[in-house]
DNA sequence: ACCTGAACACCGTTCAAGT
DNA sequence: ACCTGAACACCGTTCAAGT
């Protein structure tokens, strides 16, 4: 044995050949990861470490996954679990995607290598990806949205939050206009008056005024569809 | 000279020493990388093959960036110099955003590897992008928008521009359902309702969509804001 | 089937030596 | 100041050998 009972590793260093019983599996493996992530960051996720953190040669991994790509997908698959559907059941349309969304970009928002990858992911084959979509659609559909026009709404949400998971980690003197003030005056007051009233840069209240403008934007367009689809 | 007078490299190699004219400067190596970045995707620049092309040893171009971070600092704010802002002096408010969010979107939709890194890059001394910022700022104030929301309200926009860059470059097959159909139904019946009406899968509809949805909100939002201001 | 260990073809980056 | 060339400490990945 490699590792103690408490999944510790050991210093006894297994020989070549099959073990007795596998070391590894997909479920270890991503679990380990995603505890590596958090520790070290993306930067810090590499093969070898990750082989390490399992206390097996980093070629033990390619047994397991075509490549670090597809143990990239694996971490984003995982982490789309944590993500709030069950307010689609229990709230009205509007009010559910404003959960849902802010869980979504939690989520993701210490993720953002990821994200890249997830927006041009194809859901074929991923469970929980296909999970949320599932929800939602059924949100969408209850609250009288034409079907051909569901998939759209999702990808502009999804949009929004991915790119606002990505504002997340900004840093605080991102909006610090520097030496060049005398020629961006307008931009340079409207940092100024916004500091005044929220303090050093966060995310939220921009994500939350951009949220209630596209729910906003999505209830009008409902409204507007439906007539016109009434009329047929 | 390593490079006849188009600029092709030659077979000639320079000696070691201080050349009696600098090879290289910024604005070459900016240029040079996004040539090589539109061939060969980011994949393909690395420091290795951009000195390729300069017909340098990869250890000069340390002598202009810090790093290759920097680099890529340089093409990001090349490429927000092409962003289109000359429509919020032409246009209404609501209109100039449409055409800035298009062109926005476009540029950087084939080079969303740099999106992660805009999203979080404070705008200090970044010309370009304090252009942009400035422009829009001024079409949102004479709006009549309240200063201190200025700011959310691009970091809202610009959070749905980055989403919708990435999702350009998704593949057709996005939302195949593959095996799982039969556990996602109203998904997939919207999938295939979307496929009817729009064919295989582009991004165009969606972003449009959302963009029409969340100007739409901002919008309302101006109204009700203006109206809250008023009263004090 | 699933591991080890050696090897491969790269990366970005540093630095002494050169003019 | 600005280049070359060698070197460093990594990457991800492949593959023969082992059980």
């Amino acid at each position: 044995m490699a590792s103690d009972p408490a999944g510790r590793q050991s210093e006894v260093r297994r020989k070549a050949g099959r073990p007795t019983k596998a070391v590894l599996e997909l479920g270890r493996i991503t679990q380990t990861a995603l505890k590596l992530v958090r520790q070290e960051g993306y930067q810090g996720l590499t093969m070898s470490a990750l082989a390490k953190r399992l206390n097996v040669a980093p070629s033990a991994l390619y047994n397991h996954v075509r490549s670090k790509q597809e143990l990239l997908i694996l971490i984003q698959d995982h982490l789309m679990s944590l993500v709030e559907v069950a307010c689609f059941d229990s709230k009205p349309w509007d009010e559910a995607i404003q959960d849902w969304a802010r869980s979504y970009r939690d989520v993701f928002a210490h993720h953002t290598p990821l994200i890249p990858l997830i927006a041009v992911q194809p859901i074929t084959n991923s469970p929980q990806t296909l999970r949320i979509y599932e929800a939602v659609a059924r949100g969408f559909q209850r609250a009288g949205w034409p079907e051909d026009e569901i998939v759209n709404a999702i990808v502009a949400l999804e949009s929004f939050i991915f790119g606002s998971a990505l504002d997340v980690t900004a840093p605080e003197n991102i909006f610090d206009v520097g030496e060049l003030q005398a020629e961006a005056p307008v931009i340079s007051r409207a940092v100024a008056s916004r500091e005044t009233r929220f303090g050093r840069y966060t995310a939220a209240p921009a994500f939350e005024l951009g949220l209630a403008a596209i729910i906003q934007g999505l209830r009008w367009q409902l409204s507007t569809l439906s007539e016109g689809r009434s009329t047929i």
